[in-house]
DNA sequence: TCTTGATCCTCCAGCTACTAGAGGATGTAG
DNA sequence: CTACATCCTCTAGTAGCTGGAGGATCAAGA
């Protein structure tokens, strides 16, 4: 199986599969003589372990240990665990966030008389930090 | 004041100052004739509502319009407020994904037995993706 | 006056997780 | 035989910073 069938077959792009070559995320595959990679039915199985835990967040480098915990079957699935907990707390953050943002948009939006920026509520809010609610700390930087 | 001052008074690093001018976010402040930057309280003020701006997730861009439209008072102001419902539109997007993310590793950890690798139910759901619910595309790379 | 420590300067590299493109070799179908 | 698709490597770019190297300058205390 070539690149462009496991990215088809995957949904993962063919770049993004050399790029999780290239770290390490992905072991090297088979070259044929025409230095082409090829691929089988357990890359197909672990690029979309991949994707999925992509879809739900993780990082790669957890991605990375939870690779490697499915290869090893007899081990205590706490580190695992720990993972997906780890990410539902972040997740849970971020929505609290985004909802008190949301709150925080919704009332600018209200404000605004829709005239002219001289008194536009839009603008002053920004201007003016200690007009609206919202206080918390810039977000950490994260992915989704 | 001193780059030191305005990175206190509003809360922006020295670093990201000196970035935000050299993206021309900000303009090239007066220098001493040692080469060192000084800011007014003007300088403040516009700092202070990019900063706010970007906790409310606004990008650079759309900052740089805000910003733009906050010295033409006499204009419209129904540019800015399309910038904030696009966000706001963003935001309810998000939100609704994490949410429908959230629930998937909720039931990822009700499932899990907490015992072996082998029969965990983590590793699972993540390698067979038939097994959730979630069916929604990667998400669009954005920030917060 | 000297020294110490804080602050400032510029420039460059790195972070995440890709994505896109150049420039070229090979495979496949009509 | 000619397209066209697919493959290869390598490099650079994205957003929004962040941190460090290497050096200059300033303010305060001994």
């Amino acid at each position: 199986m070539p690149i462009g069938a496991l990215a088809r077959a995957t949904g993962v792009k063919v770049p993004t599969i050399r790029y999780y070559e290239a770290i390490a995320l992905l072991p090297a595959p088979f070259r044929s003589s025409n230095n082409r990679r090829h691929y089988s039915a357990r890359d197909v199985a672990r690029l979309s372990f991949i994707r999925h835990a992509r879809e739900l967040g993780f990082e790669l480098d957890a991605i990375r240990t939870l690779v490697a915990l499915q290869d090893r079957p007899e081990k205590s699935c706490s580190e695992a665990d720990s993972i997906v907990g780890t990410r539902l707390i972040e997740v849970g953050e971020k929505i609290t966030y985004l909802s008190n943002l949301k709150m925080e948009l919704e009332r600018m939006l209200q404000g605004c008389g829709h005239g002219r920026i001289a008194n536009c509520r839009v603008i002053e809010v920004l201007a003016d930090h200690g007009e609206c609610c919202h206080h918390q700390p810039l977000p950490p930087r994260k992915k989704s």
